[in-house]
DNA sequence: ACATAATTAAAACGCGCGTTTGAAATGAGT
DNA sequence: ACTCATTTCAAACGCGCGTTTTAATTATGT
């Protein structure tokens, strides 16, 4: 059963789907041993205990959305800079409703907003700044010089905060139009729309700081 | 000490707190006791159990927070669109940085929205709902007609986003920038920005939609 | 094949939790 | 002042958790 996984693998795999759906204090070592068809001893013999086992699921986490959604996935030869907000908005909404392990990272991340725990730090700097920096650069880009840094801050909080919510509302979601899935198509159609509408932001505030 | 307030409201006042800062399931009847000055026993007689408890300071906060800070609270006497997002912008802000007990809200539907309870739906149904409608009709005027529901959806997604993210964002804020609060002033000034930016993200896909 | 290491397994430990209990203290009505 | 309901209190209960322990089983190297 589960292929030739070893324990260890088999307790990655069911440890991120726990700690995913519950948290990593409402995880229990009882049910991620029973997922992964381990012994209740297997997590505190090949991990310690139960936070490194965290840690390992957070670098597997981290590695998979890293390589299968990366911000500047799919950016056109010569792109313009719409292409470049749909390239990160659409990656991070991939990372978001991929139903594939890949979605791992995203779901880890919504636990640790609410309750965050030690991982968190080392999540911030070593997964979330590289990207906020791309669209730094990009906002940077649409913005003419002399606009201040705090609006350019607010920019991107525009930006990533219509990518981002998704993660947050799913239950919301669930509640109001009754799935919490997307299709391929549906997260295109809303990354275009975000970069559509991003792209209209931006400029309507760079009208009104130089008419 | 604590007023005159019975012991039963010392109770919710604490509960709100603990319930706040760590969620219901990582909240520990102890401490809230504690705080309340209270017998551990206390909840127990004055609630029934945990729950009922939690669904006290539910009620309290959706109450505060309403109506401290309407969603159409600072309507100028003949507002033009913009009027009408800064003025949702500007409550919903208000709602997630308010350091007294208006914040409460915010805070403990952060905590449902990554481990949800039974209360979710009704807070869903009773709280937000309203607001999203109030939303609908605004943006429902800045489109023109013929423009798909999902379109309208979309747009509504875009600004609530932009809002609601920095309820999710705050351990993030807290790393980056340090704090995690907000002046009056900062408050008014990032509502202002979202208004207009917003304004320019629908004009644009107005443009775009009837060129 | 055998000796040794690595892994799995079942049971128990210690602890913190929500809750219950029963008695003590307090308050209100007459 | 006395009664009786209400509230407070300290202690204990039952349970589930992460972890440890000890033994059994399996794999590995020579």
């Amino acid at each position: 059963m589960s292929g030739k996984l070893t324990t260890k693998e088999r307790l990655i795999h069911a440890a991120g789907e726990v700690f995913a759906e519950k948290g990593f204090r409402d995880a229990t070592i009882a049910e991620i041993s029973e997922k992964a068809e381990a012994n209740i001893a297997a997590v505190n013999y090949h991990f310690g205990d139960k936070e490194k086992l965290y840690d390992a699921v957070w670098h597997r986490a981290f590695d998979l959305a890293s390589t299968a959604y990366p911000i500047d996935g799919c950016l056109p030869e010569n792109p313009i800079l719409e292409d470049y907000i749909f390239s990160y908005a659409n990656a991070i909404l991939h990372r978001i409703f991929s139903e594939t392990e890949s979605g791992l990272f995203a779901k880890l991340l919504h636990q640790e907003m609410s309750n965050p725990t030690l991982a968190l730090d080392h999540i911030a700097e070593e997964a979330l700044m590289p990207q906020t920096r791309f669209l730094g650069k990009v906002v940077h880009l649409a913005l003419e010089q002399h606009i201040s840094e705090e609006r350019i801050r607010l920019c991107m909080h525009s930006i990533i905060g219509q990518c981002a919510f998704f993660n947050f509302s799913r239950p919301l979601r669930k509640h109001v139009i009754g799935k919490t899935t997307m299709t391929e198509n549906e997260i295109e159609q809303t990354a275009r729309h975000i970069a559509e509408f991003s792209m209209g932001g931006l400029k309507e505030i760079q009208r009104i700081k130089h008419p």
